[in-house]
DNA sequence: CATGGGATTGACT
DNA sequence: GTCAATCCCATGC
């Protein structure tokens, strides 16, 4: 007999049902795999075609089709001509809005992380966009991939983690255009977020 | 068709 | 703290 994907909870299908912010927040604590590798969600941030640090606000072009696509859906971007960085798509098709992916906490494969990141300390391996892509060897070729159903071996599931009852909430990193707005969740004072923040 | 600008990271001063 | 790497695409002439 046929061993059945291990899925303790839903949560992150009803994450997948909010609008970006919201879901941005309930998607902390849901689990990204990869083959022999995952990670527990620590950090993200929300981005909808509304405003125009979402690359959606420009509408519908190649480059940000896969953003609006059906939730669930990643898309997957090259950042500065350098790094690979992981979106969940969310709201109903024909909107643009993903989820950032920014952090994990490393729960399986941490070795073989370790090989691709040549890096060895924990807390270095996806404490950022760029690095958990690479640590878990995820390019823009999956770009378009199903997280829920796995069709390219990339899924995001429920593993029973809960979410921090108080995320630390603060405003996106990197960005200049709606810099103010609020929609970064964080695990308060986790040692695997990309960045300390100041209090 | 030429150009500019990043949702970053790592090396270096 | 500063800065280069590196490339796809949106924009403008």
């Amino acid at each position: 007999m046929t061993v059945p994907v291990m899925r303790t909870g839903d949560r992150h299908l009803q994450a997948l049902e909010l609008p970006v912010v919201e879901a941005a927040e309930a998607l902390v604590g849901c689990t990204i795999t990869h083959g022999e590798c995952s990670g527990v969600i620590v950090e993200t941030e929300a981005y909808h075609e509304v405003e125009p640090a979402c690359h959606a606000f420009v509408g519908l072009t190649a480059r940000t089709e896969t953003l609006f696509a059906a939730p669930g859906i990643a898309y997957v971007y090259r950042s500065y001509g350098v790094h690979a960085l992981l979106n969940v798509v969310v709201e109903p098709e024909g909107v643009g809005a993903a989820v950032l992916i920014r952090a994990l906490e490393p729960l399986t494969g941490a070795e073989r992380m370790r090989e691709r990141r040549g890096r060895d300390a924990l807390t270095d391996l996806c404490s950022g966009p760029g690095k958990l892509t690479q640590a878990l060897g995820i390019s823009g070729d999956d770009d378009g991939a199903d997280l829920v159903t796995g069709d390219r071996g990339i899924t995001i599931v429920d593993d029973g983690t809960p979410p921090p009852s108080e995320p630390l909430v603060t405003p996106r990193i990197g960005i200049t255009k709606a810099a103010e707005e609020l929609w970064r969740f964080c695990v308060d004072g986790d040692p695997h977020l990309s960045r300390r923040v100041r209090r």
